[in-house]
Formats: structure tokens, sequence, C-alpha cells
DNA sequence: TAATAACCCACTATTTTAGTCAACTAAATA
DNA sequence: TATTTAGTTGACTAAAATAGTGGGTTATTA
């Protein structure tokens, strides 16, 4: 699991593509200009949201993307993944080099950590995200600060 | 919160100091050795780690480093954030050219998602990963399978 | 005083991230 | 059918982050 800019700008694209998605498929083009995202790096990203089946492409004049599945289907860890390849399998993977074991189960200390983030993201769907969307531009007029209000907004709504 | 491979060499690092520190400061070369990360890097993160406090360094013969605080009172997100400098504030900062101000609302809503993750990390002490070394992974004993479940683990641990 | 290990700095190599450019394919419409 | 739109692909480049080198200095202890 990686957590870098990269995902950021993906989540990021998603997001735009979840909310804009109600008149017909969305170009790069838009997302582009709206999120100041290169239109090749988004190009990039979005090959690979295709092949993970994240995103549909619509081609032809009026074409675009759109979401490949439902915003409750389609989970944060999931657009992180995508975009980056998978962390490698690091030193210790089969060598045996391990010095009373100690290497290995540090390596799968983390791992197992990894894991847990991978978890985490995996609870939090583009529908959770949108409706905080939501929450938030009314947050404005309401003047609240903390995230723990936020999460209390939230958690009631998703009630 | 960003989360690459750098992080992972500093929280294998502590870890390691964490389980060998029983017996005096332990010395980078050691940690060098066992966890083959080159010496000159790991001199470069704990010069970090000692900026935020999270290790005191002995100097001379017999030296090294320990831990700064108990085991209990050292956090994943501690150990990530010392050594990667805080993420820069991204675009539309103060430039003020959103559009119907949707850029800067996912802008806040990756922040949000970043705290998330950072509110995560901060969950976990260096006692918690230690102890699991010993047990050798409870989570996957325990089968977590949605957010709620380890908010509600991660919650009843600490309380 | 000699050995040890932290400390510090400048430098290099590699990898990842981000972006550019150009050619191509499929679909829609005029 | 010709044209336009927009995805698809690949090669290439620039910048940044990651990882590692090398050489020195300071403090401490034996």
């Amino acid at each position: 699991m990686r957590l870098t800019t990269k995902g950021r700008y993906a989540v990021t694209a998603m997001l735009d593509l979840a909310i804009h998605s109600d008149r017909g498929p969305v170009s790069l083009a838009e997302i582009s200009k709206r999120q100041e995202i290169s239109l090749s790096y988004l190009e990039q990203l979005f090959s690979k949201l295709r092949k993970a089946g994240l995103v549909a492409s619509v081609r032809g004049p009026g074409g675009g993307y759109q979401l490949g599945r439902g915003l409750d289907a389609i989970f944060v860890a999931q657009i992180v993944d995508a975009v980056n390849e998978s962390i490698d399998a690091t030193s210790c993977g089969g060598k045996g080099n391990c010095q009373q074991g100690e290497v290995c189960l540090t390596h799968h200390l983390w791992s197992d950590l990894s894991d847990q983030i991978h978890h985490f993201l995996s609870g939090i769907s583009l529908a959770k995200l949108v409706s905080r969307h939501d929450v938030k531009s009314i947050s404005q007029r309401q003047e609240i600060n903390s995230l723990d209000d936020l999460d209390v907004i939230q958690s009631s709504r998703l009630a």
C-alpha cells in the first residue's frame, strides 16, 4: 500500500467524475481543466483505472468516461491500488538469510500494518466521499470547523 | 500523509530498536546489518527521528540510540510524519481561482481523507507492534472485514 | 590517546512522478 | 463518406523523491 500524490490525483479525478457523471460521459479534458491536472497524465491514470474496471470509456464525440460500477461499489483502496503498481515483495522474500527469523518477522509486521491500512481504505466508498462533499458545502454555511463535527454529521447521515 | 518505503524503513528500524533496546543503546550499525538498510541512510532517518524526539542518542563507544519515550507513547503516524516532510499545501491554497468552489472542495475532501488515515495510524503504538511481533499477527485470527469492526476493536483496545 | 559511534555535509545514482508529443483507432454526426 | 471528437498507445523528457556514498567532525569511554 503506497500513498502518494499519484493516488491523490486519481481519487480526486474519480471524485470529479462521480460528481459530474449525471449528464453523460465526462471527458478527460473537462477533468483536466477543473482539477488542473495535465491531460496526458490523466490519460495515463485512466488507462490504469479502466484496466481495473473502475471506469468505462465511451469513444467519439460526446464521449468520455463513466464509472465502471455504482458509487457505493468503488472504494478508495481500489483506486489507489489501480494507479500504484503493487509494492515489491521486499528483501527477504525467499532468500532465507534471515537471522533468527527476526528480519522476516519485522517484514511480516509491516505487511500486516499495510493490510490494515488497506482494510481501512477499503471501507471508504466514492459514495461516502461524495456525500461528504455535500456535507462540506453545507458546512461552509454552518461554520463547522473540526473533523469531529464532520464525523458526527456524516455518521448521522449514513445511519 | 505520505506512505512509502521510506516510512516503512523508519517503522522497521524503530521496531528493531524497540525489540533490542533492553540491553542498552543500539547502534545504527547493528540495525543496518539486521534490517539490511544502508548505514548512511539510517543516519539520515534517525537524524529526523531524533529531532522529532522519538529517539535519543548516546555518543561514544557503547553508544547508540534509545527510544525517546515509552513504547506505548510512540505511534506509527509520528514515525511516518517524522521522516516524510509534511505534504505541500497543493494548488489552490490561496490562489482563489477555484471554479464554483469545486476545486477547493475536492482538495478539502482529500485532506479530510488524509486526516482519517493519520488518525488511524495514530492509534497504532510501537507497543502494539511489538506485542503483535510476539503474538504473531492478531488480526489474521480476528477476521476484520469492515471499517466499523476495525474502529470497534481499536477503540476498545485503547480504552 | 585510541577506538567507537553519533553527527553532519556535500555529492551521486536510481526510481518515481509528472508531463509532453505524436501517431493512431473508434464512434458519431453533418 | 468526411470530419470531428475523444479515447489509446508508446516513446520520450524533466523534475522530484528515494536511496546510497564518502569524508569528515565531535563526544565519550576504555
